[in-house]
DNA sequence: ATATAGTCTATCTAAATAGTAGACTATTAT
DNA sequence: ATAATAGTCTACTATTTAGATAGACTATAT
């Protein structure tokens, strides 16, 4: 259960999206300022965009940007719309699965995964792109206090 | 966040062990009953072992056991035993990953799956195999009672 | 027109996953 | 002793996925 650099990379970008909510922002300036290989990001935001979390505009002030508020916007969207549901456990959403499973109906870790992807889905769902900025503005404001 | 075939492997091998605690447990009776390739179970109770979850005995009579009593281990234990911790994100346990990382100090997204990680844990310690099987048990009666 | 900036298709490499092969070692029963 | 049993160990292979790159193409603002 771990997030891979697509996941890590598909984050930043949202993050960046929602700090610069209202603006155009060019591929290249996500890739420098998150640290992001730009064909690779180029890729990912074409999923995105298909997803309908961002939109963009071609052509000179063109860029990407949210296609919703920030607010409107989660965390459990964004990651499942470039990996697809994130179950840990295949039979919670795959039925050919189900069939090669030598327990069936009474399969007890089917009960058990389910719980905790419901759990996590909540977590994730709470938190939008609002609170996301929020929740980064209060430790930056942390992190300067500390070093003055 | 998906759980693989070793990890769907891993469990079905314990689920199996602690079903039959008390006895000595073939690798090939393990393998038919959860239908999992012989060769590669074979390896994966050797890392089951030097994780000291399962003990063997070599020789006629010989096979596979658990290490300790099924109510002493749990699937925390016996996911990480062979994968290593699942947090989601690198940074929340891997040192050198944070260096790469453009935020540091000030990254939302290590609160966020800190977070996750820890209640995905808990819920993972809360079950151990002894419950395991009374979970299953109580599922095959409901599913006996049905077909009546 | 032309520069800008996103779009699309294809390709490449490395690593991880899943599975296989075969020789070797320890133990038990005869 | 020795043969059969059953786990141990090392190595290998095939397939898929992840991560990254290349280059031609399209839309738009000035």
């Amino acid at each position: 259960m771990k997030l891979n650099y697509e996941d890590d990379y598909t984050l930043k970008t949202v993050f960046d999206l929602a700090l610069h909510y209202g603006e155009n922002v060019h591929i290249a300036d996500i890739a420098r300022r998150q640290d992001i290989p730009g064909k690779f990001l180029e890729q990912l935001l074409l999923k995105l965009k298909k997803a309908g979390i961002v939109a963009s505009k071609k052509g000179p002030n063109g860029g990407y940007y949210l296609a919703k508020k920030p607010k409107d916007i989660n965390l459990k969207q964004v990651l499942e719309s470039i990996k697809g549901p994130f179950a840990p456990i295949e039979c919670a959403w795959n039925k050919d699965y189900i069939k090669k499973c030598p327990y069936f109906v009474d399969c007890v870790f089917k009960d058990i995964f389910t719980d905790i992807y419901k759990d996590v889905s909540k977590k994730l769902k709470a938190i939008d792109l609002n609170k996301l900025i929020m929740m980064h503005k209060k430790k930056q404001k942390l992190k300067g206090l500390k070093s003055e």
